[in-house]
RNA sequence: AGGACCAUAGCUCAGUUGGUUAGAGCGCUACCUUGACAUGGUAGAGGUCGCCAGUUCGAAUCUGGCUGGUCCUACCA
């Protein structure tokens, strides 16, 4: 084994060999273990995001696999309708083709091609990972399976009237040209006016003033509507408007909808465009016109002079008209939350359309019923609060979108516009009895790509089939997943679960935060702030990486500004760290918290861990070469601390795994294998093995220790750190006699109660002590480390000296003490420089010349503390109703520690009167 | 507008049902190329747990209020 660690040597090999082995299907076993991954989008790459949960993912499926159950991690991808048919679409444009070029079937096979060609390349980044994803059940969402499902809950719906088709007004993406959900549109503040108009009053002198953001669409009111409370236009209700510019008479209507106080009190009503004044019109029977076309230019129903403009264009000209009218009051600066669509981000235009709908309503009710019984549990349960208050309000889904791209919507036309729903023509035509002459059209429409990924947890394991799979894996164990789309996916698929397998599609769903950089802010393309997972693994140079994060962006200024910050930040490129830190960064961040924010010197930190633990490795190895597993052997108590300590991180560890706690399960096998295998138990077992003198049973009962922890850390590790486990697993189990072709099928290892050890861990602590204070004196007064001491112990007693004499060998070593010797309790000493270990006073002769005057400073402040201790202990104590009221094992725990603080301070204070007589 | 979450060392974060001398990593200081590892070792310094009240024998931890920050949902033209 090489000396330092290099991960690009041996990940990639041990993931092709994991997955030409087939290791990551499910193996046999009695209890079923599953998580469906959530299918990324087919056109996206790998971010920090996946990172951060396919890491929690592994480690979860890794975990369970070991410990014997038989584990399904599903794969496949999503396919975005949106975004997959925008990126084909500009790759047409490219070559001067539009999608209306080649028509519908043929766009497709374009897009198939594309798909093809690179749409797996985020499933090959999710190996660089060492996500044990099980490939051979690999699905897309428009896999012809995964079809028939979609289709079969469409007409299963839709003939429980749980679908419909209705019009009404939807967000409409006017660059894309499709409706869109709720939840696809960001309302952003943005910088606007208020324009205040006039508009007179039929048949009087008189005008209201109406405020509105958006003046273009006067040309659509229908009404002007007053709060009935408000005095100041209780007169005007019933009275009509003429509507400047288009020769149109509407009513001044009352609604208590209007806020008196906000602007003038006075609203016009635009029922085709707006949510709100949508509603009011069918409270009011109000008239909808409807003033836009597709792509959001002013139609034939405005006045001629607008006609053709685009919305914009038409807003300053309507501004412009009604100026010269003399009915422009005012213009002022206002904020305003402005719709863009997630994916083209254009404003959205409220549009009326006939688009086809869920009734979730009727869906939602036994999805807050699972939540509620706890049939599905949130992790942090915090989550639920959100997910109640967003099902408990639910709107109904707006599934079809106008796009080609997607499942095609399974329902046709006659030429009368009848609707008939069948999973095809052949099976309408039957069930209708229908000749092939009568003619019947196909909608054009698509579904919401979430339709299908709602379907996800069994239409991945063949539903509707009652397929072995569907009956061993759903429901899955858990979904692993960040709280920004609970509504999206995570609600969705409880409704579509409940309500057609009749059983919860997960039992637990684990909610994690979502990663930002190190200053917290969300990593975004235009900000120039991503990372790439990969990037981190393998690392890249400043150009490549400045090059990556500036090329193709919209602003050239934005590219500049974000070049020096990256320079900045990373003046010499990032190195390359390796997977396994990476992922042990990733678990280390994974506390309960929403926000992640990714620290570099984490990351640092953790592949110095990697390499620790490989060095560590090779020390074993190097002492172990032809070590024999059957030959007779005997622990010392440093084996059986050690042992003893393991067997605590091994429930420590699988608990805070099972609890979702891998911040702690990285924590804990960090601080054992670095502060305690590494830092002690090795050091300890030198004494033993360079020792020729040494009993060959106790040396055979270090050796065989050394390999037993570290097999079982490796054992522990490998859900966290699935490579560098693995490569060092294949050479330490053979030294055991473990025979078995990989880690990852090792079985999980399990405490053993009997071999804690409070005994030997206490004996451990002493050794500990003493060492450390005598390292301490060392240091404080500058004494080199080579130097041999001669040690002094006082106040001690007869267990003390017992373990004096066992451990001479290891103090002599760990602390470079030549001679050690015990003071009789009143015996006059020589002067000396001392440190505390516990209650005993560990002293060291003084050689040559010290610095009394620091030594007296360094005893004072010690004294000083003690007696601050002693001052705080000894009120507590002389509290009656603390020592009433307060539980007897607390008060003896108080009591005891005054005791031991007045030892030591009686111990200082004598150190300190002989350190003045030096003087 | 409603709701959620967060505030602990210079930085990134832990801290179970109230009882520790409030912890870790990075960074910092001093010393050290000792036969696994300088991606290392040893010893240190560093915190009034955002602020104010309250409950309690006892509060980083529980309650209320305040300040600062983040996010979600809804939305007023």
């Amino acid at each position: 084994m090489d000396k330092t660690f290099s991960p690009a040597d041996i990940e990639t090999r041990w993931y092709e060999e994991w997955e030409a082995k087939n290791y990551f299907a499910p193996g046999a076993g009695e209890e079923s273990y599953c998580i469906p991954i959530p299918p990324p989008n087919v056109t996206g790459t790998l971010h920090m995001g996946h990172g951060f949960q396919q890491a929690i993912m592994d480690a979860l499926i890794r975990y369970n696999r070991m410990k014997g159950r038989s584990t399904l991690w599903q794969v496949g991808t999503d396919h975005a309708g949106i975004a997959t048919q925008m990126l084909v679409e500009r790759q047409l444009e490219a070559k001067g083709v539009s999608r209306h070029d080649l028509g519908r079937d043929q766009f497709i096979d374009k897009v198939w091609e594309w798909k093809e060609e690179s749409g797996g390349s985020i499933t090959q980044q999710l190996r660089r990972l060492g996500a044990s994803v099980d490939w051979s059940r690999e699905r897309f969402t428009m896999d012809p399976e995964l079809s028939e499902a979609v289709k079969e809950v469409f007409v299963r719906l839709y003939d429980e009237g749980l679908i419909y088709r209705g019009q009404r007004l939807v967000n409409w993406d006017p660059k894309i040209h499709t409706a869109i959900s709720d939840l696809e549109v960001v309302q952003e503040e943005e910088a606007g006016s208020l324009w205040h108009l006039r508009y007179p009053i039929a048949g009087s002198e008189e005008t209201v003033t109406v405020a509105t953001t958006r003046p273009e669409t006067m040309l659509g009111d229908t009404a002007v509507a007053v709060n009935p409370a408000d005095e100041r236009y209780a007169h005007l209700i019933g009275k009509t408007i003429l509507l400047p510019l288009t020769n149109r008479e509407i009513p001044i209507i009352a609604d208590d909808y209007v806020d008196a106080e906000f602007g003038s009190g006075c609203v016009k009503i635009t029922p085709a465009h707006d949510f709100n004044d949508y509603a009011m019109g069918e409270r009011h029977q109000l008239p909808v016109i409807n003033i836009l076309t597709a792509d959001a230019h002013l139609n034939d129903d405005v006045p001629e002079p607008f006609r053709g403009m685009d919305r914009y264009e038409g807003r300053q000209a309507v501004v412009e008209a009604m100026d010269a009218l003399g009915l422009l009051e005012k213009v002022e600066d206002h904020r305003l939350k402005v719709p863009r669509g997630d994916r083209s981000g254009v404003v959205i235009e409220p549009w009326l359309t006939l688009q086809w709908y869920v009734d979730a309503k009727k869906l939602a009710g036994p999805a807050i019923e699972a939540v509620e019984s706890g049939a599905i549990e949130f992790v942090p349960k915090q989550w639920e609060n959100t997910y109640f208050a967003w099902m408990r309000d639910i709107q109904d889904w707006c599934i079809s979108r106008q796009l080609w791209w997607g499942h095609r919507i399974p329902a046709w036309y006659d030429t009368e516009g009848n609707v008939y729903v069948g999973k095809d023509e052949a099976a309408i035509r039957s069930k209708h009895g229908l000749p092939d002459k009568f003619a019947l059209t196909q909608d054009d429409d698509v579904l919401d790509t979430w339709f299908s990924s709602a379907l996800w947890t069994f239409s991945t394991l063949g539903w509707p089939e009652e397929t072995e799979e569907l009956a061993k894996f759903h429901p899955a164990s858990v979904l692993v997943t960040g709280f920004d789309i609970i509504f999206f996916w995570v609600a969705r698929m409880i409704m579509m679960s409940l309500h057609l397998k009749r059983e919860v599609p997960f039992k637990q769903v684990y909610v994690h935060g979502l990663v930002r950089d190190g200053e917290g802010q969300k990593m975004s393309k235009s900000k120039g702030n991503v990372l790439d997972p990969i990037d981190l693994i393998d690392g890249i140079d400043l150009e490549t990486l400045v090059n990556k994060r500036t090329s193709s962006m919209m602003q050239p200024q934005q590219a500049a500004k974000i070049e020096k910050a990256t320079r900045k930040q990373f003046p010499d490129g990032i190195p390359g760290y390796g997977t396994d830190a990476l992922r042990y960064t990733f678990y280390s961040l994974a506390s309960t918290g929403r926000d992640i924010k990714f620290d570099l010197g984490r990351m640092e930190g953790f592949r110095n861990f990697c390499n620790k633990l490989w060095n560590a490795a090779r020390y074993v190895l190097m002492n172990t070469e032809g070590f024999d597993p059957a030959a007779p052997s005997q622990r010392s108590e440093a084996d059986e601390w050690i042992l003893s300590r393991l067997q605590t991180k091994m429930t420590e560890t699988a608990s805070s795994i099972e609890q979702y706690r891998f911040d702690h399960a990285a924590q804990t096998l960090y601080d054992f294998v670095w502060n305690e295998y590494c830092d002690w138990y090795l050091e300890l077992s030198k004494p033993v093995l360079w020792d020729d003198t040494s009993p060959n049973e106790l040396r055979q009962g270090t050796l065989r220790t050394l390999l037993e922890v570290l097999e079982t850390i490796l054992r522990l590790m490998h859900p966290l750190m699935p490579f560098i486990t693995e490569e060092i697993w294949q050479n330490v189990a053979p030294r055991l006699g473990i025979s078995g072709d990989t880690i990852m099928l090792a079985q999980w290892p399990e405490a053993d109660h009997k071999l804690i050890n409070n005994e030997a861990e206490a004996e451990m602590e002493w050794l500990k002590s003493v060492i450390v204070a005598v390292r301490t004196i060392r240091s404080e007064s500058n004494i080199p480390p080579a130097e041999e001491l001669a040690l002094i112990l006082g106040n001690t007693v007869a267990a003390d000296t017992a373990r004096v004499a066992r451990h001479t060998q290891a103090l002599a070593k760990l602390a470079k003490v030549a001679s050690i010797t015990i003071a009789e309790s009143g015996e006059e000493q020589p002067p000396t420089l001392s440190a505390l270990a516990g209650t005993i006073e560990v002293m060291v002769p003084i050689a040559g010349v010290i610095d009394v005057d620091k030594e007296l400073a360094r005893l004072a402040k010690e004294l000083d503390r003690l007696t601050a201790e002693r001052g705080r202990l000894a009120g507590k104590l002389s509290n009656d109703n603390f020592v009433a009221r307060a539980p007897a094992d607390v008060v003896d725990k108080e009591r005891a520690k005054l005791a031991d603080i007045e030892t030591s301070i009686s111990s200082v204070t004598g150190q300190k009167s002989k350190m003045e007589e030096l003087r």
